[in-house]
RNA sequence: GCCCGAGUGGCGGAAUUGGCAGACGCGGAGGUCUCAAAAACCUUUGUCGAAAGACGUGCGAGUUCGAGUCUCGCCUCGGGCACCA
């Protein structure tokens, strides 16, 4: 073969097989094939501008999976597409006097550019773009069978504005009280919004997160957190008449987990939104001071709010609860660390039981009855017997005890209290009994705020009609398309835009107004990865045979950001559609990766304002795609941080044009017609193929695991070994089945990798007429990997003393025998009590 | 406060099940080639020590013949939730 070795010249060669790739069905996922499937996904980028390094780093990795998947015999589907609507589309419209749509579809296509740059394997011809109404379309689709499964409706609620972005927001996207996207502080608006139940789902996201073992543990343990499930009960207590004590009819029924408290309740609380305090104090002496509490809480943000060693305010109401159990008045206050929106917006309180309540209680000044009482404390004996008497405020220290026995607690007295006690069970089941009570599951995750009041989304397909309500807009005429001619500029919005709004009702035919809010742009993202089994079909989403073809996503990679929003609201409306019939699994993602960031060689997050950032074209211009996705993907281990390192680059660089040349050095004397005789080899020949075994095994491992960064490891060591063997032997001398062998395994396992490097040294160096991807990856074997001779360490007393060098198939007493002598000096003189003898690991002898 | 992670050389990081800690790479040192430089190649590189050796995976205990890995108790850092009753 060739004398000369070619230069490494990676524009060249990326161009090359770029264009290559563009024109051959290479990377097409075929949905007849009759191989196994395997779907590999990585996230889809917002098309803000062009790809920055993060980008980069998910596609690397995917890519990465999706070729090795392939050249292990996998038909692999590897999509790509746009998450294309969105506000900062809006904004650049409005900045440059353009359309939304324009910036985004030219920003679509420099990202493309970009993708076929990196050498990245997408499926082209399944590109979706969320803004194509094409795509839309079915979006609103799925809202309208929502609607008619009760899944989406109206209300009005108190709900999160940010100002800055001029819309409202969902509970998940506001992130540390901020909004997630502009990082303002979103005020409560009282607004009637569109919802998507997915509250309906919670218990059921909640369990099917044990089946994800594929996902990251943080991830789940986000996500638990998030839904938020808390057990405990309903009590009623019944509204005192103005006496405060007399029961009146009307009751008001509390959420608690701590049932086993009730006869430690001493007061009563509601939150200063609820309209029943409002009821209660109106025209009494207490009104003043309620809404002066009620105007204060309304003034501090919901970030200030928030956090526990805020300090409490509360005024009285004036009125009573009665206690269903004592029959005990409690009285009612209004307290500012009540929750609206939680469980039933009105608590009992416990000074006793309950940190908060017990910081309430010493400020006002309210009873503090012990209730609960560790068995060898004096306090115990003292009240066990205690029925009725309310014994109260005994002491400050003793007062707060969450855990312990009842005290004081009528026939539940010595029952053992706290979480999930005894006296819990035993409690519920006795209001139960009376009608009075019922145990209760509560989540903390709210039902999904869709609506958006923004131009560059999805149109709700609803029309509100005065005489018939909201109706729906018929199938037929979907999709309502949204209108490119809005002036953005001028500050025109979608709901003062007439040729849009102005309809007539499906129903009853008189002049209508459409919704004129657009859908959260997680509702398109929820829902692409369905869409990418089956992208073109214009009678439906997308068909269930394709779907369940394709389906599950076996790989998916993407930020840690998206732990919650986007990987929740996936699984959700992946359960909508099962329940609609339209597939047959529930969870959209077997195996998660969360690719750590990209920060700048200081440890900062680049970002354009601080002009830190390194754009991909800086490092694919002068080194190429190959040697950035090398060191993208060797520098740390996917999920970890890492800072940018420009060494890093040029050490994958020089790696790079090592193995050119190591391989092209191989392809010298390799011949791919010769069989291969490993009997026949010499000793340096006999070693490089036993190494080539053992580095395939663990690249092929490793890969399986998804740990690049030793994957590539193991190449280097192969390729060292390559090296080494040809300084070692004469050109004359080298074996030419071996040789091609080596040089095969070494391109095939960097393949996934530096595909365009691969491609050229096996078409070009190795001479093969097809693409690295149509062919098998090696084949590896543990026996092959087996060295005939071993080094073990010798340990005395669990250190290394020696180490030997023995066959790798000794017998355990071969190898004790080897090992004593090889310590004499350390065990002379002392008793061996014992000898423990790990085969191709070590001897241990305990000697004292 | 609750729930998840993670702490290993100068640096990024290795070490499937408890079995030779530091693979691979970066950086450093020395060398070969060169008029010189770059590139490339070779040697070396945990710490202390001339060496023998000792010490070494955040800290402290424990289990074990043997612990980076297991158990208990801490510390630090990162992330999530949080006045959620």
């Amino acid at each position: 073969m060739a004398n000369e070795i070619p230069v490494y010249d990676a524009e060249a060669i990326e161009t090359k097989w770029q264009e290559e790739w563009d024109k051959s069905d290479t990377f097409k996922a075929r949905d007849e094939s009759d191989r196994p499937k395997k779907y590999v996904l990585e996230m889809f980028p917002y098309p803000s501008g062009d790809l920055h390094m993060g980008h980069a780093r998910n596609y690397s990795i995917g890519d990465a999976m999706a070729r090795q998947a392939r050249m292990r015999g996998f038909e692999v589907l590897h999509p790509m597409g746009f998450d294309a609507f969105g506000l900062p589309a809006e904004n650049a419209a409005i900045k440059n006097k353009t359309q939304a749509g324009a910036w985004t579809y030219q920003n679509m296509d420099t990202a493309v550019a970009t993708m076929k740059r990196m050498g990245f394997s997408y499926d082209y011809d399944r590109l979706v773009r969320t803004c194509d109404p094409d795509y839309y379309r079915w979006g609103q689709w799925a809202f309208l069978k929502m609607w008619e499964k009760g899944l989406a409706y109206r209300a009005t609620s108190p709900v999160n504005w940010c100002p800055s972005c001029n819309t409202v927001l969902a509970n998940e996207q506001v992130v540390d009280g901020k909004c997630w996207r502009c990082g303002e502080v979103p005020e409560k608006r009282e607004l009637s919004q569109w919802y998507l139940r997915i509250t309906d789902y919670a218990q059921e996201l909640l369990d099917d997160l044990d089946k994800l073992t594929g996902w990251p543990e943080n991830v789940k343990a986000q996500q638990r957190n998030w839904i938020g499930r808390s057990e405990g009960a309903e009590i009623d207590f019944a509204l005192a008449a103005e006496d405060g004590v007399t029961p009146t009819d009307r009751l008001i029924t509390v959420f608690t987990t701590r049932a086993d408290t009730l006869y430690g309740v001493s007061f009563f609380l509601l939150p200063p939104e609820s309209p029943l305090a409002a009821e209660l104090v109106a025209g009494t002496e207490y009104e003043e001071a309620f809404n002066e509490l009620k105007k204060s809480v309304e003034q501090i943000s919901s970030v200030d709010r928030q956090g526990s060693d805020r300090e409490k305010h509360g005024v009285f109401t004036g009125r009573y609860v009665i206690n269903p159990l004592t029959g005990a008045p409690a009285p009612i206050w209004v307290a500012d660390y009540i929750l609206l929106d939680y469980g039933t917006g009105a608590v009992m309180g416990v000074p006793s039981g309950d940190q908060r309540d017990f910081d309430f209680a010493r400020k006002y000044d309210l009873p503090i009855p012990p209730i609960i009482a560790q068995k060898d404390d004096p306090l115990y004996e003292e009240l066990k017997d205690e029925q009725g008497l309310r014994v109260t405020n005994v002491d400050w220290d003793h007062a707060m005890d969450a855990e312990g026995y009842l005290i004081q607690s009528g026939p539940f007295t010595g029952m053992k209290g706290g979480k999930h006690s005894e006296a819990v069970d035993a409690i519920i089941a006795h209001l139960s009994e009376r009608g009075i009570g019922r145990s209760k599951v509560q989540f903390r995750l709210r039902d999904w705020l869709i609506s958006r009041q923004r131009y560059w989304g999805n149109p709700i397909p609803m029309i509100h009609c005065d005489c018939c309500g909201d109706v729906p807009v018929p199938y037929e005429d979907l999709p309502v398309r949204l209108p490119d001619d809005l002036d953005l500029g001028a500050g025109e919005t979608l709901a003062e835009y007439a040729p849009f709004y102005e309809t007539t009702c499906p129903k009853c035919g008189k002049p209508a107004k459409r919704i004129t809010d657009t859908m959260d742009t997680f509702t398109c993202s929820s829902w692409y990865y369905l869409r990418y089994c089956d992208p073109h079909n214009d009678q439906a989403p997308f068909s269930k045979e394709l779907v369940d073809r394709w389906m599950p996503v076996d790989n998916y990679i993407g930020g840690i950001e998206h732990a919650i929003l986007h990987l929740l609201y996936s699984r959700f409306w992946t359960k909508v559609m099962r329940d609609l019939g339209m597939l047959d699994f529930d969870e959209p993602f077997t195996n998660l990766l969360c690719q750590g960031m990209v920060k700048d060689k200081n440890g900062d997050t680049m970002s354009k304002s601080k002009g830190n950032v390194v754009p991909p074209s800086s490092v694919i211009g002068p080194y190429g795609a190959d040697t950035m996705r090398l060191a993208i993907l060797f520098i740390a281990p996917s999920e970890k941080d890492f800072n940018w390192d420009e060494e890093v680059v040029a050490g994958a660089n020089r790696f790079i044009k090592r193995a050119w040349r190591t391989v092209w050095s191989l392809a010298e004397t390799a011949d791919a017609n010769v069989s291969l005789d490993v009997a026949k080899l010499d000793a340096a020949g006999k070693e490089l193929y036993r190494r080539m075994h053992e580095m395939g095994i663990k690249c092929t491992t490793d890969f399986d695991r998804a740990q690049f960064n030793t994957a590539i490891s193991a190449v280097m060591e192969l390729v060292n070994d390559a090296s080494a063997y040809l300084n070692k032997v004469r050109i004359d001398k080298r074996d030419a089945a071996l040789t091609f062998v080596v040089a095969r395994a070494i391109v095939a396992m960097l393949s996934p990798i530096c595909p365009h490097w691969a491609e050229e040294l096996y078409h070009e160096a190795l001479g093969f007429q097809t693409s690295v991807y149509d062919e098998p990856w090696p084949e590896f074997d543990e026996e092959s990997a087996k060295a005939s001779t071993i080094q073990i360490a010798v340990q005395v007393l669990g250190k290394v003393r020696a180490r030997i060098d023995v066959a790798a198939d000794a017998p355990k007493d071969e190898l004790e025998a080897v090992a004593r002598e090889a310590v004499t000096k350390f065990i002379e003189g002392k008793t061996v009590r014992k000898v423990i003898v790990v085969p191709g690991r070590l001897v241990n002898i305990v000697a004292k």
